[in-house]
DNA sequence: CGCGAGACCTGATAGC
DNA sequence: TGCTATCAGGTCTCGC
């Protein structure tokens, strides 16, 4: 059976909440309410709180101070002076916004924070797959256990995913989609990444050589990196914490794409790991 | 335990 | 025009 890409026009209303696109809004956030407090919050719907109640959570950020923002993976932390974490998923179709006046409640907002300065933080999503939750200490550090390491930090290593793919039969792409292995990659970064190392997604994880591992990390650094200084991948609609686009979709390289840059052969699109997927057969082996 | 398929949702679009 | 089928950037769970 053939996967038939969509047409760049049917992702014209995504939004891409990938390892950059969240690192965009924790640096963002970091800047606009460090040390400023929730005067009011209003949790509207429960389909993300997995099973906190609404109240509870609102009563458990009103009167905070934001005490630090952080991100693990594609999860937003934003530490309050309670000790109590907001934790944050945007799931497939999450925004989060920073308005600058209340506005009567939108079809699909979760939530809506009013800040001691008037300022608004709110959430969106129509799918719902994300995730709203306040936790203490513990319940974020169990929250977040079986996550892997950050990609731009040091225990991410070429020694490191030979350990943890060895003898693994999964394809590639399934493991770097897999976030205890390696911790904010999503579909569109997971293809970038091997295209740029030259690497076909179905491969067998565990016979991909050290050498190539090593590779694989060098450029999954470099296109991160790179998307976080474009801050993020947006086909038209809003996605910063001020409804902004980043630029790095102006920098795909095979991500639905025709033609490859590389040696100008034709892109294939196939699916692995139950998604759709973009690689060069001619570049990636 | 590892792996793949399907579920969870809403919205946009292509095709009839 | 209005229906149906298919697709979507992310997890999570279930069965083999």
């Amino acid at each position: 059976m053939v996967y038939m890409a969509p047409s760049i026009h049917q992702l014209q209303d995504a939004w891409m909440p990938e390892l950059p696109e969240v690192e965009t809004l924790r640096a963002d956030l970091d800047r606009e309410i460090l040390g400023h407090s929730f005067m009011q919050a209003e949790v509207i719907q429960s389909r993300m709180t997995r099973g906190q109640g609404l109240e509870e959570i609102a009563h458990r950020i009103r009167g905070q101070v934001v005490r630090a923002i952080g991100r693990r993976g594609k999860f937003l932390l934003v530490h309050l002076s309670s000790e109590d974490t907001l934790l944050l998923h945007r799931g497939m179709s999450g925004n989060i916004l920073l308005e600058l006046r209340r506005d009567p409640v939108k079809e699909h907002q979760h939530m809506s924070l009013e800040l001691d300065d008037g300022r608004f933080l709110t959430v969106y999503d129509p799918r719902g797959f994300g995730e709203i939750r306040v936790l203490d200490p513990a319940a974020v550090a169990e929250r977040l256990a079986l996550m892997g390491p950050e990609p731009l930090g040091p225990a991410f290593s070429a020694e490191y995913l030979a350990r943890r793919w060895a003898s693994r039969t999964a394809p590639l792409k399934t493991l770097l989609l897999n976030q205890s292995m390696v911790a904010g990659l999503g579909n569109i970064y997971a293809d970038e990444c091997l295209w740029a190392a030259e690497l076909s997604p179905s491969r067998p994880a565990g016979a991909v050589s050290l050498a190539e591992l090593a590779t694989l990390r060098h450029r999954i650094q470099e296109v991160l990196s790179e998307a976080i200084e474009c801050r993020g991948t947006t086909f038209s609609d809003a996605m910063d914490l001020y409804g902004r686009p980043g630029t790095y979709q102006h920098h795909l390289q095979v991500f639905h794409r025709a033609a490859c840059p590389r040696c100008r052969g034709q892109i294939q699109q196939i699916r692995v790991a139950n998604r759709g997927t973009s690689l060069c057969p001619a570049c990636q082996r």
